[in-house]
DNA sequence: GCTAGCATGTAACTCGTTACATGATTGT
DNA sequence: ACAATCATGTAACGAGTTACATGCTAGC
């Protein structure tokens, strides 16, 4: 029943199960905050939409509040909702996980360009990685004190540590790979070729 | 000059840079070996579409051919496509991965399931990677022979090296979750809970 | 008085997908 | 003969983006 419902629908209808009724404006901030790293950060008329669909779908209630004189809408998950949600997560196969890894598209075809210019932006991927590590970080910290089992948080800690990882790897992944780049630079061409780039990491 | 081409577009003309003229089937089996596991696999139409742009800007060369007596037309780079790539690649900024995991986004919400039903999700992953792995290694086989510096697939096999790394990494992430999950399972409750969440891995 | 943040939407457009349609060649 | 693979496209559609438009509230 109703399977018209693209998977960032039900991300937000997922972020709508931890307790609170949100305004768009607050799912947005939502989004950007745990949403953003592994899955997209929607833009707000892309949420709004959702929003919309959810609501005809009767998947999420819409409630008009009064904010001071303005007016507001908050959203809340419905018991059709809660269900429609179980459902896809129990009978719809999650898929093989999507990289849209721009450094790797741009470090395959390395060729066409000059070694520095490649080398430059590993560095500038290093340096945003290591941003990226910052702010999930904060996140992490956020989720202390409700991160056991059977506390809210526990999930979010798991995704959120997973992520600190990955960053970490795709740290040591761009640093080896400079590494492999840093013994041919400009005026370098000797040392030993046989044995630095066959570690066999596995 | 012509910044309207979008990144699969330069994805595809990165791939004519290998040297052989492409037809349009061609190139979507290179880019199923390739750039299907850190970009995407365009569908065929997307293929044929993009050939056409490039051509309209002069970036690829469409010559028809007689393969027996059928009409083929196969796709080279031209000079300008080579500047236009190396422009793209210098002076456009590669930007942050966008990582589509659909695994965590539906472990976030594992609090809307069944321990059990998360618990399959994850063991399906860490099969589908090893699967990924198999693949992304025959692809790496390929390519020795010609992957030392100066050769035509160093940046290809510096890709390739790093992907086995990455499904590497997830699967061992991918184990950490579920050796979370695992020691609160149905009738399990003791061990110990303080040392096995924080390896802190960097 | 002004700017920044809160809050909600519409319109145009692009990328990319699936489904459909066609036909030739090669191997069994 | 028949199926699989090679080869090329068109049409409809969907998800998501940017740009645009509006207005309120709170703090400086």
């Amino acid at each position: 029943m109703s399977q018209d419902i693209p998977v960032t629908g039900y991300a937000i209808l997922g972020l709508l199960t931890f307790g609170d009724e949100l305004t768009g404006y607050e799912v947005k901030q939502r989004a950007d905050i745990t949403l953003r790293f592994y899955w997209v950060a929607p833009a707000m008329s892309q949420i709004y939409t959702e929003l919309r669909r959810l609501t005809d779908h009767e998947l999420v209630a819409a409630r008009a509040r009064h904010d001071g004189g303005r007016e507001v809408t908050t959203y809340a998950i419905t018991d059709a909702g809660q269900a429609a949600l179980r459902a896809w997560m129990d009978h719809t196969p999650a898929g093989f996980p999507v990289l849209k890894h721009t450094v790797l598209l741009r470090l395959l075809i390395g060729h066409v360009t000059a070694p520095d210019e490649t080398r430059r932006m590993l560095h500038e991927y290093v340096d945003e990685l290591a941003r990226a590590r910052e702010d999930l970080t904060g996140v992490r910290e956020m989720l202390r004190g409700a991160d056991e089992p059977g506390e809210p948080f526990r999930f979010p800690s798991l995704v959120a540590d997973w992520g600190l990882d990955y960053f970490a790897a795709e740290t040591r992944h761009a640093q080896r790979a400079l590494e492999s780049l840093a013994t041919h630079g400009p005026g370098d061409g000797d040392g030993e070729t046989s044995g630095e780039g066959t570690d066999s990491p596995a």
